[in-house]
DNA sequence: GGGAAAAAATTTACATTGGAAACATGAGTG
DNA sequence: CACTCATGTTTCCAATGTAAATTTTTTCCC
């Protein structure tokens, strides 16, 4: 009998709901708005709670970017069900990555932010990982359509997963930081396609 | 007469000392190190004595970014003044900016944080230009080589420009994150041009 | 059930930070 | 010399993250 209305003094949902807090934060006030005291504030508890939970504001920061990865993979995976393989299927995770950065330019920045190169916990690096996948698998198969599963050196197949990951990511960064080209409505000039290069067809 | 030895009330260099002093700090501390009082301090002046120069922490910080597109530009330069016009200048210029990341890694993520998209003063956005132009002057006459200069249509050029941008920055970013994969020394297992498309040899 | 032990939150306190305001210094100028 | 004003200092304050001690609730075992 743990998640009734009792709503004194224990929370019961109290982890959950403060990544939560802290996702609605990072939309309505974006990174610098995110502070440990204001996550608690607004689930209602004493900032000291989240103490009890996570590993300082370290890891409750790592927590929700943990959370925003698995977002960020479901975001990705979403064009991709419905795109035959092949280009078109690759086509559609990276808009899928691109879109994600773009609807949620807070969490996206927090995902990528360099305060838990060292910190990382095991968590965030698999959560991180399971996003690349996605893009990845699909960089497989397309590498597998290119050079035929016989010629599938590892190295090689691995090259062409970075050089896609590298470019979309970079993209993605490079708008979410405004530095990008836009037109006078605010839409960026080129999408991520305009200027991805046809990692399939480079001997077209 | 002012600068000589009276170091007393006065410092009479104080704005560039600043600039320096926070370099240092974060080559030796990192972002995390680079607040206000550390800076002061450092030069050896009160914690508020850095706001008859700078607009507060933001303006600071912008300057000491500022000052890092410079020697990023100067960085990529360097390589390419002793590269044949063509694909190995633009490799030289692709190498030293990653080289540059790779060598101030937190000076790079300070040029790079989200923190100035909106409060960005004038010399810092005309300072990340500089840096940008570098790599597109080259990437230009890349362009003219490959199309030839009758087919200098201006929206393909800039495509063919952030192709590159985007794909170089792509790189130095998840590389100075620690995301893309090193041997066992610690060095990356592909370097730059290893993953960078032959944008030249688009149709080769 | 009852009561000890653990878990979950609170209160209090503290060091650090950025910033504002009032004051102090001294360089330059008439 | 006296005045002015840029440059620094001192003092104070609000906000933040963290630690310690305390209180409340739940769990669990007999």
């Amino acid at each position: 009998m743990k998640n009734q209305n009792k709503k004194n003094y224990h929370h019961g949902e109290l982890k959950p709901a403060l990544i939560q807090a802290g996702l609605e934060i990072l939309e309505e006030e974006g990174l610098d708005g995110l502070s440990m005291r204001a996550i608690a504030a607004r689930v209602g508890v004493s900032h000291t709670a989240p103490k009890n939970h996570f590993d300082g504001l370290h890891g409750l920061l790592a927590a929700i970017a943990t959370e925003g990865f698995s977002r960020h993979a479901t975001e990705m995976r979403k064009g991709v069900e419905h795109a035959p393989p092949g280009q078109e299927r690759l086509d559609a995770a990276a808009q899928g990555y691109v879109r994600f950065a773009r609807e949620n330019p807070a969490l996206f920045q927090l995902m990528f932010s360099p305060r838990f190169r060292e910190k990382a916990g095991e968590e965030l690096m698999a959560a991180g990982e399971e996003s690349y996948g996605v893009l990845m698998s699909i960089a497989k198969d397309l590498n597998w359509e290119k050079a035929g599963p016989e010629l599938g050196n590892d190295l090689e197949s691995l090259r062409t997963e970075l050089m896609l990951w590298v470019f979309v990511h970079g993209y993605a960064s490079l708008l979410n930081e405004g530095k990008l080209p836009r037109t006078a409505d605010g839409e960026p000039v080129f999408n991520v396609l305009d200027v991805m290069p046809r990692f399939r067809y480079n001997h077209e």
